[in-house]
DNA sequence: CGACGTATTGACTCGGCTCAAAACCTGTGG
DNA sequence: CCACAGGTTTTGAGCCGAGTCAATACGTCG
C-alpha cells in the first residue's frame, strides 16, 4: 500500500504543495519542510482514511481521486459533508480541536494523497504568521463552501442541487456545449446532496425536462450552461459563476 | 440612536473584549487599542446592521440582544445562517474577502453592539500572530456550529431540531426541572430551524408528545434534559452536551 | 454467459409546505 | 376597565416533494 516516494515523485509532492493554499506565500524554506515529511500514498476505493473523534496523526493533500468528508449517528445514518479533489487538503482543522478529527475521511476515487503530521502543522501554525494568515484563508474557504451547503439544502429542491452540482463541474467560461464525466457514484452524488439515490434518479429526469441536458450512464451532456443556470440559481443567493465553491 | 461612550461603558466594553475570543491570549496593549477604537451602540429591533454584498466597514461584538446573520435570494427567500447573543462577534469574516460581508445581518431583538473597524482588525490580524490564531480559533468555531447545521437540515426532522434548540438553550448540568425563556419570536427560530411557522407549531406539539415538555407562550418548561436529548439526539452524531454549539 | 453491484422505475406513505381562517397577545386609547 | 387594532401563533384542509420498499433494468467484470 505505501508508495517508496521517489525523487520525482518528491518533486511532483513539492509543486503541489506550492500550489496549496495552505503553504500559498510562505517561505521556500518552510515548503521543503513539508516537503520532506510529506508521504506518499496511494489509496483503494472505500478506504477509511479516520473516522471522526480518532485522534488525529494526519492531515491530508490530495494529489488526484476523490475523498468524501462524513458523520455517522449511532443509528447508521450518515451526513455527506463534502467531497474533495485534487488540491484540496482535509483533516487540517485538526489542529484546532485537541488533535481529535471532527469529521471521518474516506476514499471515493482511487486516490494518490500526500499525508503530513498534524503535529507539523500544528507547530507550524503556532510559530510562523504567514501560515496562520494561510490556514485562515483556507477556513475561510471551507466556511464558503458550508455557508452554500446550509443555503442549498434549505432553498433549493432536488432538481435544483443536481443542476447546482453540474454547474460548479464545468468550466463557467465555455461558450456553447460542455461534455462532462460523473465523478463519482451517483449514489454518492445523492448523499453529497443530501438527498436518497431514487430521488436522485426522478429528479435528474425533471431537470432534463426544465432544461436541455442529455445523460448517458456517467456521461453528461450540457448545451448550455444558462439553461441550468436561469432553473437552478434562481433559489440561491450566489450569482452564476459562483466563485470558489468548485 | 448613536449612543455617548461614557468612561464606564469604556471599562465595560474592554471587560467584553477580554472574554471574547478574538481576542483571547493577546497582550493587552492591543486590547486597550481595540477597547479604544470600540464604539458602543444600542439597536431597535429589525434594524438592519448590513446586508450581503455591502463593503465591510466594521465589525460586531454584542452585548446584549439578539442578531440573525441571514442570505437573500432574488426572488425574496430567506435562509437564517445563525442567531447570535452576548459575547459572540460577527462580520469579521469579511477581513478574508475583499472587505465584503458574504452574509447580511440584522437585529431581533434589541441590542447593544460594539463596533469595531473592519480596518482595524485585518491590520492587527496581519500583523499579530496571537491575534490571527485566535481567529482561527473564532473560525474553527463557526465552522462547527455549521457542520451541526448541516447534519441537523439533513438528519433530524423537525420536531427532533426544536428539541436540540431547546437542549442548547439550557445549562446541561442542570438536575431535574429546567425553565426557560425563547429567546426570540417563534417565527425566527422557525427559519433559524430551515421550517415554516405552521411546520414550527405543529413540530412542537409533536415534541411535547414525545417528551414531557410544557408551553405557555415563550416560556418552556423541561422536566428532564434527558427525556428530550433521548428522542432528538438519536439522530445527530453529537452527543449529548454538544460543546461549543450554544 | 452469468453474477454482482449500481441505477431506475413503480406504488405507496408521510413530512412539511401552502393558503386561508381562527385564536391568541400586547399595547393603545377611550 | 374594556374595546379594538395589530401582530403573532395556532389550526385546518389539501397538495406535493421526497422517502420507503420492492421489483426490474443496466453495466461491467470474471
Amino acid at each position: 500500500m505505501r508508495m517508496a516516494v521517489s525523487s520525482s515523485e518528491q518533486q511532483t509532492a513539492f509543486s503541489l504543495l506550492e500550489r496549496q493554499s495552505l503553504l500559498q506565500g510562505t517561505d521556500d524554506n518552510i515548503k521543503a519542510l513539508f516537503a520532506n515529511a510529506c508521504q506518499a500514498q496511494e489509496y483503494e476505493r472505500d478506504k477509511i482514511l479516520f473516522l471522526q473523534d480518532d485522534p488525529a496523526e494526519w492531515f491530508y493533500i490530495i494529489a488526484s481521486g476523490w475523498i468524501k468528508l462524513f458523520r455517522e449517528t449511532m443509528d447508521g445514518h450518515e451526513t455527506v459533508l463534502d467531497t474533495l479533489t485534487t488540491g484540496q487538503s482535509f483533516g487540517e482543522i485538526a489542529v484546532l480541536e485537541d488533535d481529535t478529527h471532527t469529521y471521518g475521511a474516506c476514499i471515493v476515487e482511487k486516490a494518490v494523497l500526500y499525508r503530513l503530521p498534524i503535529s507539523l502543522l500544528k507547530k507550524t501554525v503556532e510559530e510562523n504568521h504567514k501560515v496562520a494568515l494561510s490556514m485562515l484563508q483556507t477556513m475561510a474557504q471551507h466556511r464558503k463552501r458550508q455557508t452554500h451547503e446550509i443555503e442549498s439544502l434549505t432553498l433549493q429542491n432536488a432538481s435544483q442541487r443536481i443542476g447546482c452540482f453540474l454547474l460548479r463541474l464545468c468550466d463557467p467560461f465555455t461558450e456553447g456545449e460542455t461534455t462532462l464525466q460523473l465523478p463519482y457514484d451517483k449514489s454518492l452524488i445523492a448523499a453529497r446532496l443530501g438527498m436518497k439515490s431514487e430521488t436522485f434518479s426522478r429528479a435528474l429526469n425533471k431537470l432534463k425536462e426544465h432544461t436541455d441536458i442529455s445523460v448517458q450512464g456517467a456521461k453528461v451532456i450540457i448545451p448550455s450552461l444558462d439553461a441550468i443556470s436561469g432553473y437552478t440559481c434562481s433559489a440561491c443567493s450566489n450569482e452564476f459563476p459562483c466563485e470558489d465553491l468548485h
